[in-house]
DNA sequence: TGTTAGCACTCTATCAGTTCGAGTGCTAAG
DNA sequence: CTTAGCACTCGAACTGATAGAGTGCTAACA
C-alpha cells in the first residue's frame, strides 16, 4: 500500500516528532540526511500519507504529526531495535551488585532505575504473591487481647497481621495452635491457605484447644485478605517533565489513575506474554488516551511471572524503550530465578 | 498599633482572600455584612494596613492580598477556632470503627481521611519505631544459603529482613542462635538492638555455634538499618487541586520534596509539642515558600509521640484546619494509647 | 476630627487588527 | 515523475484601544 519512499518518510517523520515534540514540515524533512528529494516531493508524499491516515495536521498550514494509526504502523513495521547502550547496562546491573536478597527490594530498585533512565514512569508488578508457599507460621502474643500472626513464604516474603484473641487464652494453647498450623499448612500456597485452614486444621484445633471458635474466627479473618500488593512505581513525577502534558487537569487524572494500585488491571495487559505496546486510545482508561504503555513480562523460575511497564506520552521513544525492556526483562528473569530457587 | 476597625478589616480581608483566592478590593469589603463604613473609609484603612506591612498589592491598582506578616498576625491574633462540624467527626471516627488493630493501619487511614476532608495534603508521622521494644526474634531458613530474620515489637510491628547464611549451617545451630537471641534481647528497644546484640550475645554465640563469625556478621548487617519509615501521606495530589499552584515547575519541586521521606525533618518541626503553624517563607525549604504547614503532635501512652501535618497553600483555611487538627490529635492520642497499652 | 462622595488616575485583561514566518497545495516546467 | 515557484492559510507574536476594577486624593459634610 505504501511505497518504499513513503515508508522512509513516515519513519523519519515519526522519529523527528518523537525527538522534537513539534509538528514536522516538509522543509525540515528535506534537510535530513538520506532525504534525496525536494521538499515539494516530500509534500506530495506527506499529503498521501495523511490521506491514508498515517499522519495528521494540527491545523491547515501546520506540519504533520503521527496519528494513532501512524504510531501503530511505526511500532509494528518500522522499529529497528537498538542495542542497549553500555552506560544503561552498567546502571541496570547496579541493582544486583549490592547483594540484596529480597525479591521485593530488587524489583523496587529496578523500578527506580528504569524511570531514571527513561524519564518516563515505570510500573513493576512482582510475581503473584498468592502463589508463594508457606514456609513457616507463627503467632506472637502482644498483650492480653492481641497477637500478631506471621507467615513466611519460600520467597522470603513475610506477611503479618495483628488480630485479637480471647484475653484469657493461655500461652500453651497458642503454642499448640501454632504447632498444629505448621504441621498442616507448610507447603501450602497462599491462595489456598484460607480454604486449607478450614479443611485441615479446624477439626484438630477443636479437639485440642478450648475456646477454639473465637480464636479461629479472628485468626482466619486476619489471613483473609493479604493486603500487601506487589506493585512498584518508579518516577511517578516524570509525567510532569514531559512537555506533552501541560494541562493540569489531564495530569491530575493521570496521576489519579496511577496513585492507587486499583487500576492496574486496566493499565497493564496482565497475563500477556512477551512485549506489548498500547498506544493512546488503545489503552482501556480514558485518562490515558494521550499515553502509551509498553509492557514486557518476565519469569521467575518456571511458573511465577511479573510484568514491567513503562508509561509515557504517545510521542514516546519506542525504539529505546523496547530494547531497554527486552534487556531488563531477561536480566530480571535470570537474577530472580537464581535467587528464588536458591541458586 | 492597630485600631479595632483595622483589625476587623484585616480579618475580613484575609478571610475573603482565603475563600476567593482573588485580591480583595474596598468595594467588595464594603458590601460584607458587619461593614458599616463606606468603601472610601475602607480604602484609607487598607492603605494604613499596607503601610504597616500587613497587606500587599499585586500591582498599583489592584486589590490587597495578605502579606506574610498579615497571615502571621491573622493566625496569631484573629483566629477564632470553630467547633469541628458533626459531619467531619463522623468521618474521622470511622477510622476506629472497623476494629483495625494495627497502629500503622490506623495512622495510614487517618492520613487518607484528613486529606479528603481538607483537600490539602496530609502527612502523618507515626511513633518513633526505634523506641519499640523487641517482643520476639525468629529466624526462618528459606533455602540453603538464605534465611529471613523477623523481629516483632510490642506495638505489633513486624520487621523482617532476608540475609544470607553459610550454606552448610545446620538447623540446630540456627535454633540455638534464636534461643540465645531471644533470651538476651527480648525487652530491648530497637535503637539499642545493634549495640546490645554485640555486647550480650556475641560471646555466647561464639561459645555455642560453629562458624558463628560469618553468621553473626550477616545477621548483624541485616538488622543494621530498619529501613521501614513511618511516614504516611494522604492526598499528595491535592496540591494539583489548589488554584494557587498553576506553575508546573513549582508543582514539580513541591512534589519532589514530598515524594521521598527524605525531607521530613525540614518540613515538620519534629519534637515540637502542640500546634505549630509555619507560613510561607517560614518553611525551611525553598520549594515550600508558597505553602503553609500546620502541625500538631499527638501522644501514645506516656512516651511515644507522633506528628500530624497538613500542607496547603499560604492561603489556607487556617481556622478550619486548626480546629480539625486539634480534634484529630486528641482523638488519635486517646485511641492509640488504648490500643498500644493493651487497654 | 473622622467619614464619605466624587473624580482623576493607574494598571490589567481582553479583544481586534497587523505582521511575520512556517508550512501547505497546486501548477507548470523540466 | 520530480521539482521550482507561488499564492494561500494559519498560528504566534506584537500593537493599540477599550473597559473595568481598584486606588489615592480632595473637598464637603456631620
Amino acid at each position: 500500500m505504501l511505497t518504499e519512499r513513503q515508508l522512509l518518510i513516515l519513519k523519519v517523520t515519526v522519529d523527528d516528532y518523537i525527538q522534537s515534540a513539534q509538528p514536522v514540515g516538509s522543509n525540515q524533512l528535506a534537510k535530513k540526511p538520506g532525504m534525496s528529494f525536494s521538499s515539494a516531493t516530500i509534500r506530495n508524499e506527506l499529503a498521501e500519507l495523511e490521506g491514508q491516515g498515517y499522519l495528521e495536521k494540527t491545523h491547515t498550514s501546520s506540519g504533520r504529526i503521527p496519528s494513532q494509526k501512524g504510531y501503530r504502523y511505526y511500532v509494528d513495521h518500522l522499529l529497528t531495535p537498538n542495542p542497549v547502550p553500555e552506560n544503561d547496562i552498567v546502571q541496570l546491573r547496579s541493582v544486583f551488585e549490592e547483594k540484596v536478597n529480597e525479591t521485593e527490594e530488587i524489583i523496587k530498585r529496578s523500578a527506580g532505575i528504569l524511570s531514571e533512565l527513561t524519564n518516563y514512569t515505570s510500573i513493576l508488578l512482582g510475581p503473584d504473591i498468592r502463589k508463594h508457599i508457606v514456609k513457616k507460621l507463627s503467632i506472637v502474643p502482644l498483650s492480653p487481647g492481641m497477637a500478631v500472626a506471621i507467615i513466611v513464604t519460600d520467597s522470603g516474603h513475610v506477611e503479618n497481621r495483628v488480630f485479637s484473641i480471647p484475653p484469657d487464652l493461655n500461652a500453651s494453647d497458642i503454642e499448640k495452635m501454632v504447632n498444629i498450623l505448621n504441621e498442616r499448612l507448610i507447603g501450602v500456597a497462599l491462595h489456598d491457605l484460607h480454604k486449607r485452614l478450614e479443611q485441615e486444621t479446624l477439626a484438630l484445633l477443636r479437639q485440642h484447644i478450648e475456646r477454639y471458635g473465637e480464636l479461629f474466627r479472628t485468626f482466619q479473618q486476619a489471613l483473609l485478605l493479604p493486603h500487601t500488593d506487589n506493585v512498584y512505581y518508579g518516577g511517578k513525577l516524570n509525567i510532569l517533565k514531559q512537555p506533552d502534558f501541560h494541562d493540569i487537569q489531564k495530569i491530575r487524572e493521570l496521576m489519579d489513575v496511577m496513585e492507587e494500585g486499583k487500576h492496574i488491571p486496566e493499565i497493564l495487559p496482565i497475563g500477556a506474554q512477551g512485549l506489548q505496546i498500547r498506544i493512546g486510545s488503545e489503552n482501556a482508561l480514558a485518562a490515558m488516551e494521550d499515553c502509551s504503555v509498553i509492557t514486557v513480562s518476565y519469569d521467575i523460575g518456571d511458573e511465577q511471572m511479573g510484568t514491567i511497564a513503562i508509561v509515557g506520552p504517545k510521542r514516546m521513544d519506542y525504539r529505546r524503550i523496547v530494547s531497554l525492556l527486552d534487556y531488563v526483562s531477561s536480566d530480571l528473569s535470570k537474577e530472580l530465578t537464581r535467587l528464588f530457587q536458591g541458586k
